[in-house]
DNA sequence: ACATTGAGAGAGCAGTGCTCTCGTTTTCTC
DNA sequence: GAGAAAACGAGAGCACTGCTCTCTCAATGT
């Protein structure tokens, strides 16, 4: 049975994971402060570390709380286009990733910003999650390759590349060509580096007065070049 | 004439900036500390203030700084590839962004990676050498539409985003296609995004053996989706 | 020659991450 | 059920940060 005690453990981990996540929406990654938190949960600043081991060990748990909630909605966008064709899917993925990084900046950038000083996310605790946009992409291609849908595009591959694609294919059972999972890897790549640029302001101030139909036009066509 | 207290003043500058360079080689954006450039300077650390406002400013100078490495080094691979195919020099560029990238890892970060604490760089002073590799793919783009090495690629493009690029045509004083340039901006977005996954190592730890062999292939097929 | 400006030093404030110690309370074990 | 062990929170403290204020001294412009 679970003690009363380890109950409350973990109803203050949740809390403290829920602060965090609130801190975010209204400061960077980079001022994340582990004091606020405890003064939040009404903790003295050194209790906290009876739950977290770290800095880190909080960004690490808050990587993971985004990667799952981002993964969700881009899974959700995709299911909800699933009966229109791959391209369409492929860009209500790139939509949901653009608004939920609108709406989330910091979090967002938590997933695809700089990485946090001298700090590798442990692969362990974030790879699973992390991978949930891109095998939601790789899905969509595997489905239309399924249903005769993917155009061959051309190769040879490098014998590197080839290598590591086959290993991928074999890893998440991919029937789809290696030449095309590349360009799925490209997509994915593509996609991202979109939205971080609309999320981050990149493409300039006033450059664009349509992102979302500018991210389409440009979805489109990346779909287009990896086969779709 | 110069008094000897200017050219001091501009020197020590110049040193704030150098330091700053060299702190940010072995520590992230978020660590850079202006106590720690005011030590390495031999000044206490309240004198740094009279050089610069903030730590935000030395950023700012930082971001330049940065900004203006990466698009000399850019420029310099695409005007050696000059002779060959367009598609060569926009690999070329795109491995010059990944080469820099892996070298300056943090300033690479500083200028793709999450915008540090509710800090906007000031546009005046970040726009022009900010554009540099923008500007540089576009130069490609440009010039094989003038040799007739540009395809036209499918419009037609929703009325806002054809409105943007046409502005922009008119202010580089461009003359191809407002539809390949369209592609252009993703190609750019695209780029980017690739050489931050391979230097913020997104795609994996282990995924790709030969990163850069990827990129070329990668940035072939962004290339041809272009038009080239 | 003198007032003005600029540069650096030093102290100080509020904040941070993190560690250590010390009671208290809960849980486990005999 | 009693006692040992573990978990928890509080508090103090260290070293660090950005930044401000005041003071002194040297360089500059009139």
């Amino acid at each position: 049975m679970p003690t009363s005690r380890r109950l409350a453990r973990e109803q203050t981990l949740r809390d403290i994971v829920r602060i965090g996540r609130e801190q975010l929406a209204t400061s960077s990654p980079a001022d994340l402060s582990l004091r606020a938190v405890a003064r939040e949960l009404g903790l003295v600043s050194s209790a906290v570390y009876r739950y977290v081991k770290d800095r880190d060990a909080l960004l690490t748990l808050l990587i993971v709380d985004a990667y799952d909630e981002l993964g969700a909605e881009v899974e959700q966008a995709v299911a909800a286009a699933s009966r229109r064709s791959p391209t369409k899917q492929v860009q209500a993925a790139a939509q949901a990733m653009r608004a939920w990084g609108h709406r989330e900046p910091s979090r967002f950038a938590l997933l695809y910003g700089t990485p946090v000083p001298g700090y590798a996310a442990p692969a362990a605790s974030t790879n699973e999650p992390g991978t949930r946009v891109v095998v939601a992409l790789a899905g969509i291609l595997e489905e239309a390759h399924r249903t005769g849908r993917l155009r061959a595009v051309p190769g040879p591959l490098p014998r590197a590349l080839r290598a590591d694609m086959e290993a991928i294919r074999a890893e998440y059972g991919l029937t789809l060509p290696a030449t095309n999972l590349a360009r799925g890897m490209g997509l994915w790549s593509a996609v991202v580096g979109a939205v971080v640029f609309d999320v981050f302001g990149q493409y300039g101030p006033d450059t664009l007065t349509d992102p979302v139909a500018f991210l389409d036009v440009h979805v489109a066509a990346l779909a287009e070049a990896a086969g779709l």
